[in-house]
DNA sequence: TTGTAAGCGTTATCAT
DNA sequence: ATGATAACGCTTACAA
């Protein structure tokens, strides 16, 4: 329509009357314009704190004050603000928050793209200790999966310079794990599940694998086992070491020789490269009589090859898991397993995490936890009931 | 240190002279303190677009659209942008980006306060075909739990309006789903995991209930069942009618009489009601011989009771559940289920409210999706692999 | 093709 | 106790 003015006055021939008027008209429009936009294309029904502002009689800046529980402001005029932020269904602009304060109520997770991985058990319990004890401290968990083929750090990094979240929790910690150097570098405060070895002054929690296989390997020694397999994971982990460390010194307290035969590495801790590490170790000239795993993903693929190959779990090959899955208490026969706190873990982590957001140094920054053998009939081959053992 | 320095005037006493150094050091503190703190606290080492521009020699704008991939810049230009962008380890601050631009590529999804149900498989599985799908669309899960005493649709307002989604995902639709409408009147687009009920506009995507009791139904009739109980969760979700529905069209097409003695409702679906309810039935003067439960968590709470009352699961009592978890695959007996897609409905979901915000109205809004039936041990007793119905 | 300037909704600084 | 003003880092008219 304003076109259609322009160029009638165009064709009309301009006097600087004329041209004085699609001034005029050109500034009303430029500055009715926007506020027309905004009715139609923004979220009409949000309530800013100028709204607020204005609708109580006060200044933003008090309405703001008001609102965060400043002490700097009359008892009487907060709760006139109260009152008209409720009339309004106010509730903050968060991103305008963030970016002022440059803190962020949220705390990052970032999921392996591959999908499988997601699916672990192991992982979604893990997430829902960590997603209900961040609410309990008000804080929201940002989940982001990192596209298939781009590269992890740069994941990381972009999630952390975001400025969406205040800190993060981090899974699966590795030897040299890059992604904690870079959060420190950018200074956001990471909670670690498991050690990366060294000491980076990274807050961490970790479960003692040396002290839970120990117990585990001690367990099917004591039911006369002495040819036990060991499935470990890839050694780019930390705990794998230390998984192995309690495996040899349990070996040594029974004067068991370690055969180096009996212990093999799957690339994956999956089911199926359990079924596969399984099967290598049944084909043996002299097979085990037993079975630790590094997973409990990784224990049942190691059934399964148990009794595709004819043979009977618990009775004629023990087998022990690591996690402590609910999973596991359904599988056929029960697995026996070491179980790690998940639940705990996800909890602490958090309140780690949040402690150091909020600068508090008095907060314990690591944390070592002792799993707890879970002995069913995957081991004993009986039928009782499954029992706790330390 | 500071404060030791006070404590050690304080004990040599007082003089204005020294009163005034502190003073003065305090004066000195005062003012540097701000700097040092924004050094230590701020991250130092988050490049900014002014930081590129001043690096790249170009201004604010340019940078930004030449990074944005708009096409009114010099390729060459943009090349040296990028490079400068890339020696910065820029990447954008999304709260700032978001704030203009009224946009944000994230979904919210809140979790139940109660972490049982959190801990419910099936809302796992979802969850993890949720943030995988969004990945896959360059969108992250702003995953919010609301506290257990705040209301629940206030926790829905206040992330909705935080500005930092741009859609939400919903579970457990009901009937009069207060949710739906608060979103929607936010213009937030939403897209549900069951139905309302009402035509509300809202995007769904449903699993057609009716047809999977129908089959479950029919599958225990053809077993010989003729006195089947139905444990239905509670009236206030659209399903629940559904399901309902399909149970009285098998067993009036089989010419059975529907006996109200038989269905029942618990009023959490938990594996705890399932088992009760189940008591219950096995109670009756003339119990059934089969059993539907609402959910496979319930069907594991009435395969405990039926178990414990010393029938055995499959040959006494059959149960078929309602889901489709991984988990049920293990039980033993392992059990007949009526199986949701669940990972396809996660990432319909997202599909569908991905394509809502970028405003494709061509997308299909709403699909009903139809279960199939696993038909395991728990129904038909046989030890015989489980196979795949219709 | 590039730059200038305004503004998104908050909070922080500094007057008053 | 309250308010004006300036950021925070980004996008987007509009001007050049």
């Amino acid at each position: 329509m304003f076109l259609l003015l322009i160029l009638k006055f165009l064709i009309c021939g301009l006097t600087s009357e004329t041209f004085r008027t699609i001034l005029s008209v050109s500034e009303t429009f430029r500055k009715t314009l926007p506020a027309i936009q905004r009715k139609l294309t923004s979220h009409p029904m949000t309530a800013t704190l100028k709204d607020v502002a204005r609708q109580s009689g006060y200044s933003v800046t008090t309405v703001s004050r008001a609102l965060n529980g400043h002490d700097d402001v009359n008892e009487e005029t907060r709760s006139r603000i109260r009152a008209a932020a409720e009339a309004l269904d106010y509730s903050p602009n968060l991103n305008a928050r963030q970016l002022q304060t440059r803190r962020a109520q949220s705390l990052g997770f970032i999921i392996p793209a591959e999908a499988q991985r997601l699916k672990e058990p192991f992982f979604m319990e893990f997430l829902s200790a960590v997603a209900s004890e961040a609410a309990q401290h008000d804080y929201s968990i940002l989940l982001s999966a990192h596209a298939p083929d781009a590269q992890e750090e740069d994941a990381y990094r972009h999630l952390a310079q975001s400025g969406r979240i205040g800190g993060m929790i981090l899974m699966r910690a590795r030897r040299h794990d890059p992604r904690v150097a870079m959060l420190t570098g950018l200074n956001i405060p990471c909670a670690l599940f498991g050690r990366t070895g060294r000491d980076d002054g990274c807050a961490w929690i970790d479960v003692d694998g040396q002290a839970g296989v120990h117990a585990a390997a001690q367990h099917l020694l004591a039911l006369g086992h002495s040819r036990i397999g060991h499935i470990l994971g890839p050694d780019q982990y930390h705990f794998v070491g230390e998984r192995q460390a309690g495996y040899a010194s349990a070996l040594a307290a029974a004067r068991v020789p370690l055969e180096p035969d009996l212990i093999i590495t799957v690339e994956h801790m999956t089911e199926r490269d359990g079924y596969a590490a399984t099967r290598r170790l049944l084909e043996l000239g002299r097979p085990p009589s037993a079975l630790i795993a590094v997973t409990d993903l990784v224990a049942m693929g190691a059934m399964r090859a148990v009794q595709d190959a004819g043979l009977r779990v618990g009775k004629d090959v023990a087998v022990v898991g690591f996690d402590g899955l609910s999973l596991t208490a359904y599988t056929s026969p029960p697995l026996t397993t070491v179980a790690q706190p998940t639940e705990e873990i996800g909890r602490k982590l958090v309140a780690m995490a949040v402690a150091q957001i909020a600068g508090d140094e008095s907060f314990p920054k690591n944390e070592l936890l002792i799993p707890r053998l879970i002995v069913r009939e995957s081991s004993t081959g009986d039928q009782s009931k499954g029992q706790v053992l330390l």
